[in-house]
This record gives structure tokens, C-alpha cells and sequence, in this order.
DNA sequence: CAGGTCTCCTGCTAGC
DNA sequence: TGCTAGCAGGAGACCT
């Protein structure tokens, strides 16, 4: 389930590969990857257009076209590969780029829940991606702006974290990571959490989420490792999908309850 | 506006 | 061993 840190990974990898060459056309399998829009505008748009770059905001990929950005988001299972062109078509490759009538890029999604959008380049401001708050290493996180988003937020700060409008990029996995190293239950109304908390959880989301991209990203229940990228970030998790496992600190055994709906792993003696 | 629930989708897994 | 029901999960839609 690629959070920042994967994303991160992806963007880095094919960027070494795509910066410069040509969307000649594209194939797309299954519409609803392309949500909400005209298929048949996209695949006249995207025409010859040229990869200029490639970046990243929390975890949409952003393709800078000539007159478009191509958002990509991976959701659960996204991954993008490469084939020959004439490469026969594999199970849940949805949309296929043809690069300088040289190779082909597959974005391939088992569960198809990735999203793309083909926006112009002025109207970034209808798509998605106008609404993702703060990255983790804005200036403007700080615990006065976390105290402003969270004061009339209930939810569980689990819930709260997960919140692409507040900060973006955090993921279930490093969600849980978070927590635990801010020494904060999950439970916590976000809007009873103190000052010296937020500036916990403004500090460990940065460490979590930099340790996590020199890794290369955490891979968990991935069933092929032909995306390439296979970071090793698994090794480094304190809770998450550790329940029953002795905390690191305390020795007592790790939890798993659900909270807001997402699995959630966390040492209810440490985090209070 | 805040928050709850449903939906999308398919492979994996627990339980019989 | 083989089958099936239920689970996992990011984010938008829809409802209260």
C-alpha cells in the first residue's frame, strides 16, 4: 500500500527512465481509472506529449506533460512496469503508454482502485490534488497550525492523521509508526492533543517518513516484487502488523484494534 | 461543517 | 484437501 515513502520511491525510479522521452498514445483497459472523464478527450490529449518531469504531492505522482499534468494516484496496489511493446497483455495492466514507439509503460493495479486525472496545466486547481494539505517538511507544519486543524476534530487522532486535507502523505502503516514513537494513543481525540504532542507528532512523522524513503519504502503483503521496488522500511516497523509481538519499550505485547475502520496497532502501555 | 457509512475490487485467509 | 464467507484498505460519494 504505497504511502509517501513509496511514492517517493516510484517517482525516483521512473523519472531516471521517462524524463524527456514521449507519450506516443495510450490504451486504456479499464475506464474508471480515468474517473470522471471523457476517455476519448484523454487519449487525444496526452498525444505526443513530452515527460518534462516528474514530481510528487503526498502520494499523487505528477507526470509534467507540455499542457497537462498527468496525476496518478496508486491507492492500494498501483504499480507501474515495463514491457516491449508488442508484449502480450498480463492481468490487471489497465492503462498502457506507449513511450517513443520504443517500450511500453503498464500501469497495473489488481484491485483497480488507483485513480488518474489528464488536467491542464491551469487547472490544477478542479483537480484532487488542490485539497491535500501541508507535506511533512513544510515550514508551515507547525503545532499551531495542527492545533487550528484539529480543534473541532472528535476523531481519533488515527483517523485525524490519515486526513490528506491536514497532512499528506501519511499512510495507515506509518500512521501507527507515528503514534507510537510520539508516545500517543491512537484513541486521543484530536483535538485534546496538547502542544508538546503536536510538535512530537510533527517531529516522528518526518523521522518515520525520511527513514522510510532510505529504505526505499516498506513492502508488506505484496504478492509479486515485479513493480521493482522493494524497499526494506518492513524491518524498521515498532507496531505495525506486529500485534502480540513485545513492545520494544515496555516488553508488553503489541495490540490490534480498529479504529475509524483501519486496522490500527499500537502498545497501550506506551501510548497514553 | 463534522462525522458515519457505503462503495470500489480482488486475492488472501480463517474456518468448516 | 477443498470450498466459501469475510476481510483489507484510500478516498470520494452520499447521508444525517
Amino acid at each position: 500500500m504505497p504511502e509517501l515513502p513509496e511514492v517517493e520511491t516510484v517517482r525516483r525510479a521512473l523519472i531516471k527512465k521517462l524524463k524527456g522521452k514521449h507519450i506516443k498514445e495510450i490504451t486504456v483497459l479499464h475506464n474508471n481509472i480515468f474517473e470522471k472523464q471523457d476517455i476519448e478527450n484523454v487519449k487525444e490529449n496526452i498525444k505526443n506529449q513530452t515527460i518534462n518531469d516528474i514530481s510528487r504531492r503526498g502520494k499523487w505522482l505528477e507526470f509534467v506533460l507540455d499542457d497537462y499534468y498527468l496525476l496518478s494516484h496508486l491507492r492500494m496496489e498501483g504499480k507501474y512496469i515495463y514491457r516491449n511493446l508488442d508484449d502480450p497483455i498480463e492481468k490487471h495492466e489497465h492503462v498502457l503508454f506507449n513511450i517513443d514507439n520504443n517500450f511500453s509503460l503498464r500501469y497495473k493495479d489488481v484491485r483497480k482502485f488507483g485513480k488518474m486525472y489528464l488536467i491542464k496545466k491551469d487547472e490544477l486547481e478542479k483537480s484532487p490534488i488542490s485539497k491535500l494539505g501541508l507535506e511533512p517538511w513544510d515550514k508551515e507544519l507547525t503545532p499551531s497550525y495542527l492545533k487550528e486543524k484539529y480543534q473541532k476534530k472528535s476523531l481519533p487522532i488515527k483517523t485525524v492523521l490519515l486526513d490528506q486535507e491536514i497532512i499528506t502523505g501519511i499512510g495507515n502503516i506509518y500512521a501507527d509508526e507515528i503514534l507510537f514513537l510520539s508516545r500517543i494513543n491512537p484513541h486521543k481525540k484530536a483535538k485534546d492533543i496538547k502542544e508538546k504532542e503536536l510538535q512530537r507528532i510533527i517531529d516522528n512523522t518526518k523521522q518515520v517518513l525520511d527513514k522510510a524513503i532510505e529504505e526505499k519504502g516498506t513492502t508488506i503483503r505484496s504478492y509479486t516484487s515485479e513493480e521493482g521496488v522493494t524497499g526494506n522500511n518492513q524491518n524498521n516497523l515498532y507496531v505495525h502488523m506486529r500485534q502480540g509481538e513485545p513492545c520494544s519499550v515496555c516488553k508488553n505485547k503489541i495490540i490490534k484494534e480498529k479504529i475509524g475502520g483501519r486496522g490500527t496497532y499500537y502498545c497501550k502501555y506506551c501510548q497514553k
